[in-house]
DNA sequence: CCGGAACATTGCGCCAGAACAATGTTTGTG
DNA sequence: CACAAACATTGTTCTGGCGCAATGTTCCGG
């Protein structure tokens, strides 16, 4: 396992403030592990017995039914924690992660967890409030889902998207990592003709501009009048 | 204000296992409240400044959109923790609760949280434990929408309500609040009418009955049929 | 450079469930 | 007890968006 650097964590906000020896400590007791897009971190129903850290690239948290529907939760950005379960007293991970691009993830024990929680004032509360962040999300789309169209509630997933994850560029803000049609239907409760046809026609309106596994939006402000409309 | 009793509080999962002088420590801190089925208990976006516990009866968590549609988050028992947006970092409710049935309410200043994660081990992670079954309820939600036709959908959120505050009576298990139709379908993402419809032809199956604001679920072995099918 | 797999587009028919609308029933209040 | 307000039922119409299906496009491995 190849060492760390310090200066990886030292400003996420769940290790600001921390001693130089602190993180050195932290980052001992953490193992280091790269994936490829699709590959699963860790899957739904399995033994919550680590807790993460994205350091590089996007995670795509996915639920799968009885009957096979894929639903996305939602998208990990870089230099969050994830698979927090033990944190809300779960013993097994109520969903899967995946890689959506290439990856690269800091995992502790879940035997850690108490640990950080007591020697480093601010993780704890960091961590909540990512967790809070993420219910107010999971708010949001039951809202949404309860009251807006599928026009509304695709072209709000695509905001949320390069608010967390997008990237400036001449010909607009794009998604930085790969996402198909499929993929955004799954996490607006569509289908992937539906999401087809409305990116088809947002294209020719020059909202958006998208190629394979490749979305940018060449006009957000438009795109959010018909999120409000 | 009226001296409370301490054998409330001690069988309850946060307060579990504490000393008799510290229950009535935790007790003098409290304010409590009663009120009418109706009335708000705090409002959606404004200062966190307390947190609750819900002695009797129920609480509604509704979320109101800026066109003005409703739509019911979740429904707390007695014997609950609720308003706690503190404990996720939020200076600011993120719903309403509004009472379903007239309730009692125990109250603490945000103020007095620190101080009851520090000094009663348990009662932090018991809080987070709620937390998490509340996290996971959203889940179900989301995937449901995105799956389900909305018969299963309003099956299972009968469902959910009997196991969650149901009670056994001889003609079958009875929801304990007033409910409506129209609180049916803001729990469901759907209309008043498509409601009535169902639980008319449920009625008529003898697997429901129902009056004016009051539902009992007379076959529940054959809803939960119906809410996999 | 070829062939297959993954991803994307587009047309068409259909139906669940919303929208609209009218009427009935229960309950609480003065 | 009468009246209004809240809650419920039921019929009819209409449409968003899903299901199905066929075809097109891009990418990658051999």
């Amino acid at each position: 396992m190849n060492r760390l650097d310090a200066s990886l964590l030292a400003p996420l906000p769940p290790f600001q403030g921390l001693e130089r020896a602190q993180i050195r400590i932290i980052l001992d007791a953490a193992t280091s592990r790269r994936a490829d897009a699709g590959q699963a971190i860790f899957d739904e129903g399995s033994a919550a017995t680590a807790f993460y850290l994205l350091l590089d690239g996007t995670i795509r948290v996915v639920k799968t039914t009885p009957h096979g529907d894929q639903v996305t939760l939602l998208h990990i950005p870089a230099g969050q924690v994830f698979g927090i379960a033990p944190a809300l007293g779960h013993t097994v991970y109520p969903a899967t992660a995946i890689a959506a691009s290439e990856v690269m993830v800091l995992c502790w024990p879940v035997a850690c967890w108490p640990g950080f929680v007591a020697d480093y004032p601010g993780f704890a509360s960091q961590t909540y409030r990512t967790i809070g962040a993420r219910v107010d999300e999971k708010i949001t789309r039951i809202v949404e889902m309860s009251t807006q169209h599928v026009e509304q509630r695709i072209a709000r997933a695509l905001l949320r998207l390069i608010n967390q994850s997008g990237r400036r560029t001449p010909e607009g803000i794009e998604i930085t990592f790969p996402i198909t049609r499929q993929d955004v239907s799954e996490m607006t409760g569509t289908t992937l003709h539906t999401v087809s046809r409305l990116l088809s026609a947002w294209e020719r309106d020059g909202l958006v501009a998208s190629t394979r596994k490749h979305i940018v939006i060449s006009d957000p402000h438009r795109l959010v009048q018909l999120a409000e409309a």
